[in-house]
DNA sequence: TACAACATTAGAGTATAGTCTATAGTACAT
DNA sequence: ATGTACTATAGACTATACTCTAATGTTGTA
């Protein structure tokens, strides 16, 4: 499919698109057969990617670390070990930010019951 | 406390706490009996705040939602049950944010996996 | 064949959140 | 009284992650 039909299918603007393939995100490929144009091409995994780019960016993984992930699970320049201890780092960041949240999550319930009892 | 002090307490730069300030986040008073110089002052609940912002930034809130946290806990400028919408609000964005971040770690999990398994 | 709707690249502009530099004045120990 | 360490303000600079504009070329339907 071409950018345009990416583009509606993830909902990401095609020049979000342009930037994730710049940043080294996603890649299209040109037809070499066809010489009229340098249109680039996108597949089902380039859909999988961005919509797990954006997932990505929801818990707050940057641009780089959403690279590495990408990298761990679909490239091939990482051996089969690295590729694991990429991803549990990931993960530790993620039970990381899981304590973070929790500990948000009981100071503002602090805050609440304060102001329910007048304390403020 | 001068603000070299407040840096020093909380580990937040000089600069940083000066951009907070002019954010809205601190506030420091002058001496108006100390005529001589403009230095700011500031207290120990200014030191809470601070660390409050940094705790609420690791969980991804925006200097404007700490604002608004901040506010809704340190000032007058809302009614109780304003005050308690607020945080509300942000007890919901926190719920979110655990949803998105336990859906990754299955999506991490299901790649470490697939690696573990030669499945890509 | 005209033209709307697409495609490309390069580069400029925006928002957020700092971070740093320059300038100038103040405090205080020696 | 002088040097070091502080203080204030204004504004420039940086990184990240987009977002948009301009210029130019291509495709496909009326």
């Amino acid at each position: 499919m071409l950018i345009n039909e990416l583009s509606k299918k993830t909902g990401i603007s095609t020049h979000t698109i342009r930037f994730y393939e710049k940043s080294g995100l996603i890649e299209g490929k040109q037809d070499e057969s066809v010489k009229s144009n340098n249109y680039f091409h996108y597949d089902e995994v380039t859909v999988e990617k961005l919509e797990f780019i954006n997932d990505a960016k929801s818990v707050g993984f940057t641009i780089r670390e959403i690279a590495q992930i990408i990298d761990a699970w679909y490239s091939s320049k990482y051996t089969k070990e690295q590729k694991l201890e990429i991803l549990e780092g990931k993960l530790k960041d993620l039970e990381q930010k899981m304590k973070e949240i929790k500990e948000m999550k009981n100071q503002i319930l602090q805050f609440k019951d304060d102001i329910v009892n007048n304390r403020c």
